[in-house]
DNA sequence: CTGTTAGCGCCTTCAT
DNA sequence: ATGAAGGCGCTAACAG
C-alpha cells in the first residue's frame, strides 16, 4: 500500500523509536526548527526516509488551527481575465509554501455572499475574494473574523483588506488613446447603470474624463449598458448600438471579453476595423494579442496584484492587524491593431 | 469575534451542554443519522443555531482520514481550454459537496511527477491529474496508493483510472469536414513528433486515416510540429509552413489555440480565411464563437468529461474497486466561418 | 538542546 | 435511540 504513494500510517512515534529519540525531536526536525544538533538531526531524518514518514497534516491543521490552504472566489474561470488571475494567484501561493482552493460565485449574489460564510472557510487560513455582485449595502457581510482580502473596488468605505488597481486613470489613458487617433464618436460598451464605484463606475468615469479634457461632448447614446461582461454582452452591446444609427468612430470594450464581442459584431456586419471603427478593450488578456485585427487594450497588472493579495493576506494570516488598502498604481496602455492609423 | 464570521472556537461539546444531550447525539444530529427522535433533533439543533456552531473540519478529517477537498492538477489555466475544464469540474464536485483544490504543473515533466507524491496530496482525498509531458516510461509514478482519476491518454496500458474523449474518430471528423469543402493540401499544426499515445499522436492518426479514406496522399511537409499547444506554437508553425512554400488550402490545429495562431498568422499576411485557407480547430473553447472569422472545431464533450472524472473520483473514494476507463463518446463537429464555404 | 504531558475536536467502538 | 471513553497525529508548554 505504500509504494510511490504518499505515506500514510507511519507516525511521528514511529520515527522516534526508530531514531531513538522523543516525538518532539521528530516534530523539530520537520518544522526546521533551529537549534537540533545536526547529528540528530541527521538520525531522525534517516528514520524518515527509511520508514517513507510523511506528516498527517489533518493533525497538524487541528492542532494548530491552519491548513496552509487559502481560498480564491471569483466569478468563473471561463472567463479569461479570472482563469489569468488564478494562474497568477496559485503561482505567487505556491511560491509561498501554500496552496489554493478555487470556488466559483457564478456572478451570482446569493453565491457571493454565501462564499463568506460557507462551511469551506473552515477548511481555508484566509480568502481572497473577487466580488461582481455585492456593493456597498453589503459592507457587512464583509466584516468577517478571518483574513480577507478584497480585490476590485465595488465595495469601498469598509475598513478591510483590499487590492485595487487605478481605473479611472487607466481608462481615461484608453479613451485618450482613441481621441489621438482621431476618434471623436466613441462609444462605451458594458456600463452599469446606477451604480457609482464598481469597476464599469469608474472605467466610464476615466473615459468621461478623457471627453471632458479634450472638449468632446459626452453623448448618453454612446453609453451601451451590459450587465455580465462577457464576449457576448458585448456583441450584442454592440448591435444594438449600431442599430440605433448613432454616428460611432470607436468602441471602448469595459473589459476584453466585451471588446471581442465587439469585433465579433463588427466583422459580422462588415464594418472595418480600425478603418470605420476603432476598438479597445481593458484588461490584455492573452486573446488580445491573437485575435484578427489584434486588440488594442490596458495591461492592469495582474501578477502584481495577483502577488500583492496573496501578499497581503498572508500578512494578514500571521497575525498583522494594520487594516491595507493597496491601489496597483501600475498599468500600460497596449495598442495593437484594433485601433492602428 | 463570532459575528458575521464563521464560527470557530465553539465545539460539540458546548453545543451537547446546552442541549442536554451528549455529544454522539450532536454528531449523530449534525450527520444526519437515520434513528434521531425529533425532539431530539430539534433540541440540538436549537442549540447549534444559538451557538452558532460549526463543525470542525481539521478535526474530523483527522478522525475520519477524509478532507472533502479533490485535487486538480493541469498544465495552466491560462490555456481556455484547461479553464473551462476547471470551471466543469469545480461545479461537478460541488454539485456533489466537495470542493477543489487546483495545482498546475507548467507542462513541465518534472512538475507532473512532483504532484503526484506532493505533501498536498493529503489534503485531498483523490486527485484528477490531466498530464501533458508523462509518457508510458512514467506508468510506475501513476502507481499511486491514493484515489486518481487520469484525463487524456497519454499513458495507456495501466490499470488506473482514466477518462479520455474518442480523439482519432473526432480528428477524423474534423479532417473529413475540410475534405468535403473541397479541400485537398491539408496541414496540421501542433504535432509531437515520436509521440505514439499521446493526443497529438491520437489526432494524427484520425487526420491520416480521414486522408486515407478519400485517398489523398499524406505530404510530410503539411505536418508541422508544435510542443506546446499554445496560441504563439500555432501563429509560429503556421508561418513555417507558408515559408516553406508547399501548398495549402486547409490547416488543422490540434487543439483551437493553435488554430487561433494560425488564424492570427494568416491574418498577418493577409490571407483570407477561409477563401484561399480554411482552418478547423479542436476543443470549442468559448474564443471560438467570437474570433473573426469564427472557428470551426471539435466539441470534446468537456461538461461530460469534467462530471464522469468527478464521478469515478468519487466512486473510488468511496471504495470502489474495479478500475475504470470511461471513453466519452459524444464529440460535435462545431461549423463556422472558418471552414464555411 | 531534548523529553514528557496534555489536549486540539471529532468519530468509532461498545454499552445501555 | 442515546451515553461514555478512547484515540486519530500532532504541537505548545513546560521541564530538565
Amino acid at each position: 500500500m505504500n509504494g510511490t504513494g504518499v505515506g500514510g500510517n507511519v507516525t511521528m512515534h514511529d520515527v522516534a523509536a526508530l531514531a531513538g529519540v522523543s516525538v518532539k525531536t521528530v516534530s523539530n526536525v520537520v518544522n526546521d526548527y533551529p537549534h537540533i544538533r545536526p547529528a540528530t538531526r541527521d538520525k531522525v531524518q534517516k528514520a524518515i526516509d527509511e520508514l517513507g514518514y510523511r506528516m498527517n497534516l489533518s493533525a497538524r491543521s487541528l492542532r494548530q488551527g491552519r491548513t496552509g490552504i487559502i481560498g480564491l472566489a471569483l466569478p468563473e474561470l471561463s472567463l479569461p481575465y479570472f482563469a489569468e488571475l488564478a494562474d497568477s494567484v496559485i503561482r505567487a501561493a505556491e511560491a509561498r509554501g501554500v496552496v489554493v482552493l478555487i470556488e466559483q460565485t457564478g456572478a451570482d449574489r446569493q453565491h457571493e455572499l454565501d462564499v463568506l460564510t460557507s462551511d469551506r472557510r473552515q477548511l481555508t487560513d484566509g480568502l481572497i475574494f473577487s466580488p461582481l455582485e455585492l456593493g456597498p449595502d453589503d459592507a457587512d457581510a464583509l466584516q468577517v473574523n478571518y483574513p480577507l482580502v478584497v480585490l476590485g473596488e465595488r465595495i469601498f468605505g469598509g475598513d478591510w483588506d483590499h487590492v485595487t488597481m487605478n481605473n479611472v486613470d487607466a481608462a481615461r489613458a484608453a479613451t485618450q488613446h482613441l481621441i489621438d487617433q482621431g476618434r471623436r464618436r466613441i462609444a462605451v460598451v458594458g456600463a452599469h447603470a446606477g451604480e457609482t464605484m464598481g469597476s464599469a463606475a469608474l472605467r466610464v468615469l476615466g473615459y468621461q474624463a478623457a471627453l471632458a479634457a479634450n472638449g468632446i461632448p459626452l453623448d448618453p447614446a454612446l453609453i451601451i449598458e451590459g450587465g455580465l461582461w462577457h464576449r457576448a454582452t458585448g456583441a450584442e452591446g454592440t448591435h444594438r448600438l449600431l442599430d440605433s444609427g448613432v454616428p460611432v468612430d470607436a468602441i471602448f470594450g469595459l473589459n476584453d471579453a466585451l471588446a471581442l464581442g465587439a469585433l465579433h459584431a463588427l466583422h459580422a456586419r462588415g464594418i472595418d476595423v480600425p478603418g470605420q471603427v476603432a476598438v479597445i478593450g481593458f484588461d490584455d488578456i492573452e486573446d488580445a494579442a491573437y485575435t484578427s485585427p489584434t486588440l488594442s487594450s490596458i495591461s492592469p497588472g495582474r501578477e502584481q496584484i495577483a502577488t500583492t493579495a496573496v501578499d497581503l493576506l498572508l500578512a494578514r494570516i500571521a497575525g498583522s492587524t494594520e487594516p491595507y488598502r493597496r491601489v496597483i498604481p501600475d498599468f500600460a496602455l497596449i495598442a495593437r491593431e484594433s485601433t492602428g492609423g
